[in-house]
DNA sequence: CATTATCTAATTGCGCGCAAATTAATTTTG
DNA sequence: CAAAATTAATTTGCGCGCAATTAGATAATG
């Protein structure tokens, strides 16, 4: 009696432990650029997925909700309050869409706009916490929107 | 005036982009992890963080909650409710150690080590939707933990 | 041996993140 | 054009995740 013939699925044991899971590695890392950002970040009063927000109205101002939500990921009930903070530190304005009442539409301010140059210099201060070359960094971000991808999708398929 | 004459920074306004950005790309696939381990874990009454806290006792059983945080970085504010939680889905006990009354003391019920054997379903399940090769899986994970550890690390030199 | 310091969990408060329900506006349809 | 269906955003409830505080136990110190 082999050890093929003892366990069908062909898995040992070890494949369980912490260490090996990738969902674990991924896990652990987004913390760490949690813990990495949140000294960054405080100094402006963001926390990390505000700062997000700003990262993607720097790249395309004056977005509404869902739109901000495809962006990142999130639904409105995680983007409601979160933009409302955003708006109450003065780095947004929210305002209805008179074309379509049902939309609010986030633009940044003079205040979030200016927030842009600092962002640089958050970006490269972590660039050095990472320790990573701007290829293994390339690579290492491409493989995991690749990841996440085939992750997503295959909630469709069942 | 050339172009890197014009920005001391020497970083393009691209580098600020959401889709550049490493610590976008681990917060997306986190976020994808979580939603693909949603519906099979589910069905046991799990949160994907209380099924690592069973993973980290399938390894090593009967740790205390301050052990438990090392293996998961995680706080006792964080794990304290947590706990209660898995303790009352019947999966733990939790008991101060008699030897040092500080401590609290975690250890899987039959029933918790029961589902270890599901654990084996649900990483192939995750494995196939993940769409890796088990070297592209190894190696993403360690590229990850390295970088975890360098972004922790450089929250001390501070 | 009593005081102080340290250590472990638990608790509180706040901000995500998501599901589910609600409200209001727009679109579809019959 | 009125009724029904769809859409966008908000609200509510719950479980992390973390900082800060608290309570209780142990260790270190004078």
């Amino acid at each position: 009696m082999n050890k093929e013939a003892v366990k069908s699925e062909a898995l040992p044991d070890e494949a369980l432990g912490l260490g090996q899971q990738l969902c674990f590695a991924v896990y652990s890392a987004a913390h760490a650029f949690n813990r990495a950002y949140k000294p960054l970040l405080d100094r402006f009063g963001l926390t990390y997925p505000q700062y997000l927000v700003l990262l993607a109205l720097w790249q395309q101002d004056a977005m509404t909700v869902k739109r901000i939500g495809e962006e990142l990921g999130l639904d409105s009930g995680t983007l409601s309050p979160l933009l409302k903070r955003l708006e109450a530190a003065g780095y947004v304005r929210r305002l209805r869409d008179p074309a379509d009442e049902r939309q609010v539409i986030v633009s940044l301010t003079a205040s979030g706009r200016n927030l842009k140059a600092e962002a640089f210099k958050i970006l490269a201060e972590i660039g050095k916490a990472s320790g990573c070359s701007l290829e293994e960094i390339g690579e290492l971000r491409d493989a995991l929107h690749r990841l996440a991808h085939r992750l997503g999708d295959s909630l469709q398929e069942d």
